[in-house]
DNA sequence: CGAAAAACCTGGCAGC
DNA sequence: TGCTGCCAGGTTTTTC
């Protein structure tokens, strides 16, 4: 469910366990996205957490001589309960145990990963990513560049994570929505001023996103136990038959790429 | 080769 | 109520 908003929301949330010893971790189900390394608690054990990060959509630990590498796929969320809590919710699959408390991973759908790497760069995972969208490097002089040869729709383009990462099938539809970009328009039609709209859109929209704590949606909690009643006001995702809030036209829904699509046949051109 | 489709899973909901 | 089919925030793997 997560795209980087909610992500960060969680990275943000997790925070404060910086520094602080990871006694253990337990793993009552392996078998997610890959299975995870049987190795993984006897590596992962006994060391500080010197530092919690983002990269695309994973959420990384650092230890002492390892990194941890954490993804929620469609449907995860972690939460922080107390140490010595021992109820298990359906689909709690593993527990990274501090001090006073511990976080709990749960994933109904189990697409969400977790690795071990002594290397994170070097990563599979890692090593082919994109840029950050927030970051200067995704600029519309970039996404102008990369965008010449392609001949996939612009929509599924920004949604390739070697092209940019973080963006997800919600915020590619409201990216598009506030650039005016159409969402089928090929890629390679794109002049340089509409990758600067696209790039300008994409980040207006996350920063805002991630203000608030990220969308809610179905699956989605926040760590730290907050119900999650806030959210963005969406302009087109999951709005179809509704009526475009400039234009007044339906907002209408297509598939691309297998992934539903929204967007104003009027104001994007 | 790049692009499209299938695959990995479970749960919720609409429709009958 | 209960069954069936479809849909869901992601990303890799397989097929065309």
């Amino acid at each position: 469910m997560p795209e980087l908003p909610e992500v960060e929301t969680t990275l943000q949330a997790i925070k404060k366990f910086k520094n602080q010893n990871l006694n253990d971790v337990k793993i009552y189900n392996r078998n997610l996205r890959w299975k995870v390394n049987k190795n993984l608690e006897k590596k992962s054990r006994n060391k500080t957490l010197k530092n919690l990060s983002r990269r695309a959509k994973y959420i990384i630990f650092e230890l002492d001589d390892a990194f941890l590498i954490l993804h929620l796929g469609m449907s995860g969320s972690l939460r922080i309960t107390k140490k010595e809590d021992n109820y298990f919710l359906k689909h709690d699959h593993i527990e990274f145990i501090f001090d006073k408390e511990k976080i709990v991973y749960n994933d109904p759908r189990r697409f969400g990963s977790l690795h071990i790497t002594n290397n994170l760069e070097t990563h599979r995972l890692i090593n082919n990513l994109g840029p950050e969208p927030l970051s200067r490097n995704f600029s519309g002089s970039y996404l102008y560049e990369i965008s010449r040869k392609s001949n996939t729709n612009i929509k599924t383009f920004i949604m390739n994570q070697k092209h940019v990462v973080g963006i997800g099938n919600i915020y590619a539809s409201e990216t598009l929505y506030l650039a005016k970009i159409n969402p089928l328009k090929t890629s390679h039609e794109l002049t340089e001023e509409e990758c600067k709209k696209i790039t300008h859109a994409s980040k207006k929209i996350l920063k805002s996103a991630i203000k608030v704590g990220g969308t809610t949606l179905k699956d989605f909690y926040s760590a730290d136990g907050s119900p999650g009643y806030f959210k963005i006001k969406l302009n087109v995702y999951g709005r179809d038959g509704q009526p475009c809030r400039k234009c007044k036209k339906d907002i209408k829904k297509i598939n691309l790429n297998q992934r539903a699509t929204y967007f104003c046949s009027k104001c994007q051109i």
